[in-house]
DNA sequence: TATCATTATATACCTTAATACATAACGCTA
DNA sequence: TAGCGTTATGTATTAAGGTATATAATGATA
């Protein structure tokens, strides 16, 4: 059994952006007129002008640009807003996907039922959400400690109980959210240890916001990464912007998250 | 702008479960006949009779059960595997609309944009996932103090970043979920003081499940809910199960979802 | 001014899915 | 055995979309 569904913009109630529409704004984008695009896809020429009629008069801004007569007759033009449109679908497209897939996963065609065991489609206040791959997975009775490997080819433990990694069928090789709390993330100068260890991470201070007790701390790590520390202010006195500090991670303090 | 999608379970490649048919099958469950039932939906008996048709089919087991002649002139009814259905079906329905609601909500029709900040179909590997309704929010520079009020009338507090706060479109009176770590929940003898403070949970302990460095301790804190808690073992000699315990989280530790 | 590829518009046709309607078959009941 | 309400099945009709096709209209160009 596997989950299908469309994804369907609506404007005023009326269907505005559907998969087929998409598929032919990309063919005018590629093509530069409506009729070639509609041999394309394939569709009639009849139904590819009334869809881009329709989108366009639903639209609060005009999607494509049409010119009739000219050098080459004419052609069909896709506006900046629709391109901007055509990105956005993409990405809704994009979460849309993964939400199936997941919802598939969860499907247990056996015995009839659909094992929702957590909330899954859900927004998380943490600031530092890093895309990872699982490496390594060492089972104990009650935990369970796992090794990522961060895009930027950096190396992090996360220490989960046993339940969740197998809520989550975590495997080797499955790729996960490292979820941290930017309290949970504490940042020192270079020289530092805590707890008798080096810094997990190195990277420069990008910028300190503070208020009277509380700073917040943004890090650059490199390959455009970017780390959100809160410390409290008094804390992090020897500190200031372009630094070159260390940060240090709990590995009690990592969520995983897919 | 919003976002309109159908769900749709597909079986060997065909529709299996869809909306209307699921519509169908409520009606006959109701009304115990495919006749009757087709006039409450409303639509053609034939219809309903061939949808019948097609998803007993399709399915690994009967959905329904149909009876002619007798007594009443026979009738039909729905199968245990397909009262189970319809409930999955009904759980992953709601699934689908959060997802679907939130999806609208990060849509900007402005710019023909839509503001993905994370992801956010996400499920989360920590234990406790409580539902929470946003009572007051105390704003500083950088950081974010929620009061947080459980369904059990439970009060806590939560400290988040302003940045994370403002990306999750929080607001008093909001529906969120506080999410902690199994290990962020400490769980001490009731007589007990944490850093000069009392628990802010009380319950009986449920379960505890030891290995040799970790325990797992299942707090049942009544109401049908239950609190995981992962301590050190040493930490946890002085407990028992049926213990009447306290649990103590930090609010640097709660986590906000939605 | 004739040519050209295109947009813009109309009409007839085809396909699909649903409805409406008709009719068997069934098995208990009076 | 006739009556009944239902399932099971077939056929004709309708409605909605799309296709196929034809025809203006347009405006640069040779």
């Amino acid at each position: 059994m596997t989950v299908a569904s469309t994804l369907t913009l609506e404007m005023l109630g009326k269907p505005f952006l559907l998969e087929k529409r998409i598929v032919l704004l990309h063919a005018i984008q590629e093509h530069g007129s409506i009729s070639k695009a509609a041999k394309v896809v394939p569709m009639s020429y009849k139904s590819a002008w009334e869809a881009v009629d329709i989108m366009n008069s639903l639209s609060p801004e005009p999607i494509v640009y049409t010119e009739t007569g000219g050098k080459d007759g004419g052609g069909t033009t896709i506006t900046d807003y629709g391109e901007r449109l055509l990105k956005s679908y993409a990405l809704l497209k994009e979460e849309h996907s993964r939400f199936l897939e997941r919802l598939s996963e969860l499907t247990d065609i056996d015995n009839g039922t659909f094992k929702t065991i957590e909330r899954f489609t859900l927004q998380v206040s943490a600031r530092n959400q890093w895309y990872a791959n699982v490496i390594h997975i060492d089972y104990s009775d009650v935990e369970c400690i796992l090794s990522l490997k961060l895009k930027n080819g950096l190396l992090l433990e996360s220490h989960i109980t046993r339940e969740a990694a197998e809520n989550l069928s975590l495997e080797v090789g499955r790729e996960v959210f490292a979820i941290i709390k930017s309290n949970a993330i504490h940042c020192r100068r270079l020289s530092c240890q805590i707890q008798g260890k080096d810094p997990q991470i190195e990277g420069f201070i990008e910028k300190i916001q503070s208020d009277k007790g509380l700073s917040k701390i943004v890090v650059d790590v490199g390959s455009n990464f970017r780390v959100v520390s809160v410390m409290s202010t008094d804390k992090i006195k020897d500190l200031n912007e372009d630094m070159r500090v260390g940060l240090w991670i709990d590995p009690q303090d990592i969520l995983i998250g897919r």
